[in-house]
DNA sequence: TGGCGCTTTCC
DNA sequence: GAAAGCGCC
């Protein structure tokens, strides 16, 4: 019998655009009837996007791939701009469709809530799958029943609980409707950035799509996984992360198949410290269903009362790579270059801007979501209050990084400085983190004029940092340096 | 998944 | 004089 007439599945893609391990995708095509899948662009609402720009010019690409992909299985994507539950509905409508299958996603839980309620009063069958994490949130209770609030304990809860469940592959055949609907173009939602000078590097670093991302993992796998533990912190080494973070923020590849293509891997602390920051994902994701304001409010909210102060010069400075401190002035630069930053460095350019600018973490935030094509509302929300010191086991706000000192650490021949800020590759490594310390003459040997071909720090690290110690120190009601004798 | 100032220990 | 240890922010 030809699936042709038989009513279709509507599958709804989200940030889960593949067909490896696709639970929605794979069940529609188990029930042997034809798929309908679409996209939609739905305006803004709580839980759903906007997407920032770099991730605009992402996702033009991987729906792109997936429509080919999609194509090779003999089906199609239909794109659909509108509120979710109206294109729906209508799409159930024109093609005769009775049922609607869709993979859940967390941070859209209370959106999705709505959209569905109206569909299913409208009489389709709706089912949900899972897929975006290893392990369902509500499953994951401490001893009392409460969420985790601590990283470790939930790691050794998953680890307690055994294997995540295997990955399902992709489909060899996905049975298509009698006719297709009408798709909108993709080329009409003009996902690609206008801004001339940004985002012309992105394809190179960046294939967007399932099969970029199983070339990754794969790359990933053969070797740089074996050393993964200590290089990971250097961001000179080009080939020492997995780069899976913004396939996984699209969906484009699942957790469950990144875990179980580890498992062919004998267990070294490299590799088990590699699942141990595909959990850190997972955690942000627990803390973010348990405080869904994650990403505007303080999770600890004794840092409401924290004296943030804004200065537009000098967010301005620091998005533009431009601080006189070399090692986060290259991260900028290679996040506006590439939509990514180095995590060691991420960690290093927050703490520039929360503690030695006072800037608040909901900037610097909202700036990374707007830049990186891995942007996660979980874990770029966990991981800015993670810096603040205002998040769930996050470091102590009093642990302020020395952009000199790290930069010296993790980039000692500073070849990434190099990468990004090339105005200082003349500079012997003595002085490649601390360009203001060097000698007149060493600077004009290396052809650099500070001020001029590069700026003098915006603030001195020393003294910025003390202000933020003192600033935390009245918030938190200590008094510094009172001494109990007096 | 720090850093700093201070002290002690090492050589 | 450098390295290592410690308490504190």
């Amino acid at each position: 019998m030809s699936s042709d007439h038989q009513p279709p599945i509507l599958l709804w893609f989200r940030k889960d655009l593949r067909l490896d391990d696709n639970g929605a995708l794979s069940q529609a095509c188990e029930s042997g009837r034809p798929v309908v899948c679409v996209y939609i662009r739905e305006p803004k609402q709580d839980g759903i996007g906007p997407l920032g720009g770099a991730q605009e010019w992402w996702l033009h690409h991987s729906l792109d791939a997936l429509a080919a992909a999609l194509a090779d299985k003999g089906n199609r994507l239909i794109l659909r701009s509108g509120e979710a539950a109206k294109v729906l509905s209508g799409l159930a409508k024109e093609t005769q469709a009775e049922a609607l299958f869709y993979n859940r996603h967390y941070e859209r839980d209370a959106a999705d809530k709505d959209i569905v309620g109206a569909l299913k009063s409208s009489g389709l069958e709706i089912k949900r799958f899972r897929g975006q994490l290893l392990h369902d949130p509500e499953t994951m209770k401490t001893g009392s029943g409460g969420a985790y609030r601590v990283y470790s304990p939930f790691w050794r809860a998953l680890e307690k609980d055994g294997e995540p469940r295997d990955p399902v592959s992709a489909p060899s055949k996905i049975a298509a409707p009698g006719s297709f609907p009408k798709s909108e173009a993709l080329k009409d939602w003009s996902l690609l950035p206008t801004k001339p000078d940004w985002a012309t590097e992105f394809g190179r670093i960046w294939q967007p799509g399932e099969a970029g991302a199983h070339k990754k993992l794969k790359r990933f796998l053969k070797k740089p996984i074996q050393t993964y533990k200590s290089d990971r912190d250097h961001p000179g080494l080009e080939d020492a992360t997995s780069l899976l973070s913004p396939h996984l923020a699209f969906g484009e590849i699942s957790p469950a198949r990144i875990w179980h293509e580890t498992k062919g891997l004998e267990a070294t602390n490299d590799v088990i410290h590699f699942r141990k920051e595909l959990v850190w994902r997972e955690f942000s994701y627990h803390l973010l269903v348990e405080f869904p304001k994650l990403a505007t409010d303080n999770w600890n909210d004794k840092f409401d009362a924290f004296p943030w102060h804004f200065s537009k010069a000098q967010f301005s400075a620091w998005t533009k790579g431009m601080t006189g401190y070399p090692i986060v002035d290259a991260g900028m630069r290679q996040l506006w270059r590439h939509g990514y930053m180095h995590n060691r460095v991420r960690m290093i350019t927050a703490s520039f801007l929360i503690k030695d600018l006072m800037i608040d973490w909901r900037k610097g935030e909202e700036w990374f979501k707007d830049t990186l094509v891995d942007a996660d509302p979980a874990s770029n929300a966990s991981n800015w209050q993670w810096v603040a010191g205002s998040g769930a086991d996050a470091s102590p706000f009093f642990r302020v990084f020395n952009p000199i000192l790290q930069g010296e650490k993790f980039d000692p021949d500073g070849d990434y400085v190099c990468r990004f800020v090339p105005e200082l590759r003349k500079l012997p490594k003595k002085y490649i983190h601390r360009p203001f310390e060097a000698p007149k003459e060493v600077l004009e040997r290396a052809g650099i004029k500070l001020g001029e071909t590069y700026p003098k720090p915006i603030v001195n690290h020393g003294e910025a940092r003390d202000k933020a110690l003192a600033a935390y120190a009245d918030v938190t009601g200590r008094s510094g340096d009172a001494d109990p004798r007096d």
